[in-house]
DNA sequence: TGCCTGCCTTGATCTGCGTCAACGTGCCGG
DNA sequence: CCGGCACGTTGACGCAGATCAAGGCAGGCA
């Protein structure tokens, strides 16, 4: 049975999700909650998890489900515990850049105004925690340590920001390609899943929109460094890095 | 005189400069900073201050003068009280990635591991606040409120590096150009300078590296703002926004 | 005053990636 | 079992912006 089997998380309690990052679902008992030590709940002791616990709820995610949309008002501030989210932005004439995707432990939804600044959308099925934004602006200020914790999220988040700048303005395609592949299979080994073969479970479309490039020559490069034995792509959406040394030097314009 | 005149620095008080974001320099009397709403320093109290003068010290750069480099020991924390800096990456080859352009209230240097993520230089004669880590984390754990302030800031960044994502990902050169005087017009009015004209203290370089293109293309765009009548250019670095809603609407791809 | 140096502008040409188009492939429902 | 549809791949061609090259212009200094 796939970890993802819709069956398997009615049946799970909301925190009996192993450690490959299952579904949590239900009505929260956070103190079970199998990804806790990546979210930003990790700081709070046992006996805390109930201040949390009373504030969130847990939402299950199908493909394709969107979550919220960009201006709508940010009223809460959510947490996925599993399956992977993709957020964007939009141009009128309907141009997308995708800004992030997101796998348990990360946040989404700290706007600085009062509107989400982008659009998320769950890629595979998914499960996230809701958290009112201003129940969890008082857990806050009670908790200094969960603030404390929430800021080194965000200054992480921005440079891996910044990172992505970088690609954005200054590399290849190659070298986006390359690059991506090997942030997927870091982030896939922090939380404690195959970094290799890794999993690639959004679509070429959504590649491209995170790079800045279009779904042909997303599909042109993948080919490009099979051809060049630097990668084989394996079923289920698994992509085989063969020469992880080799990539990197791509990656980094060497 | 010029508000930036070396000399006027040198007559200037630490915290006497008036509301147009002129220099700092001294001992640090935070209590008289002018730029301290702007700042990270904002919540904290009168009476407080004092707290904060104890760990800062101010320094004095000049144009082209580097603060710190990318891989560095992330010792210090930075806040601009005046002028205007940048932050870059390198790639081994010497593309270049500049991340930020940083005027007064804004801060650098928050490193999410122990080592400095880019590097900051000088633009124009500028002064910087600069907080030895260690000890601002212990003023951060004895005044909450400081680190929330720290947290909208860097939550507002965050927002930030995310339109330019997708202003690098997918925004043409008409685009980004736009965008670009937009912003700088948006955050001079912010800091209580002039919109319009905008001063626009850095090179075409660093523009086109800001926004991931070359000079070239950079000042051919100028020019094609310029003979369409969007903008003027003026003497000092200046720029007339003569049409600012026919510039929104270019940068928004409309 | 005149030279030098750094920055900006402009022109000519090239090219990486986008665009347009066709086709393959796997999944799902009837 | 078959048709339809979404997604991925591949090919031909075009173009926005890069590259290469040549001046222009203003400020600093002897």
């Amino acid at each position: 049975m796939s970890p993802f089997d819709v069956n398997r998380i009615r049946e799970l309690g909301p925190a009996t999700a192993s450690e490959q990052g299952e579904l949590d679902s239900g009505p929260s008992p956070c103190g079970a909650c199998s990804v806790r030590h990546l979210t930003f709940c990790a700081p709070m002791a046992e006996d805390e998890l109930g201040h949390v616990s009373k504030i969130v709820s847990t939402i299950e995610l199908h493909p394709g489900d969107p979550l919220f949309d960009e201006g709508e008002p940010a009223d809460n501030v959510y947490s996925v515990t599993a399956g992977s989210v993709k957020v964007y932005k939009l141009l009128p004439d309907g141009r997308r850049q995708v800004i992030g995707f997101l796998f348990s432990g990360d946040f989404m939804g700290l706007a600085h105004n009062d509107l989400y600044a982008y659009s998320a959308e769950a890629i595979t099925h998914s499960a996230v925690c809701r958290f009112p934004r201003k129940k969890l602006e008082q857990l806050l200020e009670r908790f200094p340590k969960m603030e404390r914790r929430l800021l080194g999220m965000a200054s992480h988040e921005l440079a891996v920001a910044q990172e992505q700048m970088l690609l954005l303005g200054r590399k290849t395609a190659k070298e986006k390609i390359a690059s991506f592949l090997l942030m997927l299979s870091k982030r896939s080994e922090q939380r404690g899943q195959s970094p290799n073969p890794v999993a690639v479970p959004m679509s070429r479309t959504d590649i491209g929109d995170y790079l800045g490039l279009t779904t042909e020559t997303v599909s042109r490069t993948f080919t490009q460094l099979k051809t060049s034995n630097l990668i084989s792509l394996q079923p289920a959406n698994k992509v085989e890095l063969t020469s992880i040394e080799a990539l990197r030097e791509i990656a980094e314009g060497i």
